[in-house]
DNA sequence: GATTCGTGGTG
DNA sequence: TCACCAAGAAT
């Protein structure tokens, strides 16, 4: 058996049972590859029969508000694929007659559509000859061919893009495409793979030159920045002070608590007197309760968030033109970033 | 083309 | 605690 034949054959004994696997609709496989980016399959799973439920069809999702949308989305992370699927979804309806593509130059002219996507769908829903590539599949390659070239600079994602279509074979590339990254996901795991039941251990670079742990190679120049964000609980009888946010920053678009971002650890006194804490409530507010610092893990923001309960008269809050009172039942209808979700469950149920 | 988009699991 | 990673894409 050659190498594709020996994955094939190993996927088909060892495959999950997956349910964006038991359909050819290229609207429930964009559903599931969207959602499953940089996401793991169990954390993506809820999501998936969220989403399939609620917009069975491409049409449906199209009559989404945004909102709606974000908060179906809510915890997963990486919100604009979120934002981008209701824009793609619109798209579709309106050029596609509702008609979800399966062509690959069709996909990755949609917004959140990308090289690999653009070929899970191709392939899968179409059996078009296009390669997907992704973290499972560079990590079965570069172990197995022994390519130390980073799989995320422009010279290696070329490569590897240029041997996953090699090895492609064109008589099944949903089978192929579906087996590569299967076996990278189970059996080349990303730490301590067991290569003692692995079908292409004696070919195998890695397993041979004792490289299944140095491969494959990453570059890595990720700068993290510290950032404080000082948020404020106002309550006024049933309602709550929020904010919505701007498309600037993270969380775009979703819903936060007013909110001063310091350049350090600010002490309270210095805080509250400040010019911003003006700007935003016109008197200095008196502190109700203050809680422990949490810090929240970013991928390139170390969020360090305080939390103050405040009492203000309300009348005298000259409020920015995204901050608004709601009923705190209506809260649970708003998308909400993980750290003020939590944040939020002190003093409501949600 | 380097940076920036979340959140959770793992060793 | 920390580094790494997870069915990547947009800017």
């Amino acid at each position: 058996m050659n190498f594709s034949e020996t994955i094939v054959h190993w996927y088909q004994q060892n495959k999950r049972d997956l349910p964006w696997r038991n359909t050819t609709d290229p609207y429930v496989i964009w559903l599931s590859e969207i959602i499953l980016q940089q996401t793991r399959v169990e954390q993506g799973m809820p999501y998936f029969y969220r989403f399939a439920e609620k917009y069975p069809t491409v049409t449906h999702f199209a009559a989404a508000s945004e909102d709606e949308v974000l908060k179906l989305w809510q915890g997963l992370g990486y919100y604009s694929r979120g934002r981008n699927m209701l824009k793609t979804a619109q798209l579709v309806k309106q050029q596609f007659n509702g008609v979800f593509p399966s062509n690959y130059n069709d996909l990755i002219a949609l917004k959140g559509i990308g090289e690999y996507t653009a070929a899970a769908i191709s392939s899968f829903s179409a059996n078009q000859a296009k390669a997907v590539v992704d973290g499972n599949v560079n990590r079965v390659i570069a172990r197995y061919f022994g390519i130390d070239e980073p799989i995320n600079s422009t010279k290696g994602k070329k490569l590897f893009q240029q041997m996953a279509d090699d090895l492609l074979n064109k008589e099944y590339p949903a089978l192929h495409n579906q087996a590569m990254m299967e076996f990278g996901a189970l059996q080349c795991k990303p730490k301590s793979p067991d290569c003692g039941i692995c079908p292409l251990r004696d070919g195998c670079f890695a397993y041979n030159n004792s490289a299944v742990n140095t491969l494959p190679v990453k570059l890595k120049k990720l700068t993290v920045k510290n950032r404080y964000f000082n948020y404020f609980v106002v309550i006024d009888e049933d309602r709550i002070l929020l904010n919505k946010r701007d498309d600037t920053d993270i969380w775009a678009n979703m819903y936060d608590l007013p909110m001063i971002e310091t350049d350090g650890e600010q002490n309270v006194e210095k805080l509250f007197s400040s010019v911003e804490m003006t700007n935003l409530f016109g008197i200095m507010p008196h502190i109700i309760k203050e809680y422990p610092q949490k810090k929240h893990i970013l991928t390139h923001q170390h969020i360090h968030a305080r939390l103050f309960h405040i009492a203000i008269g309300v009348n005298n809050i000259n409020l920015k033109a995204s901050y608004f009172f709601i009923e705190v039942e209506k809260i649970k209808n708003l998308a909400l970033p993980k750290l003020i979700f939590l944040f939020l469950t002190k003093f409501i149920e949600l």
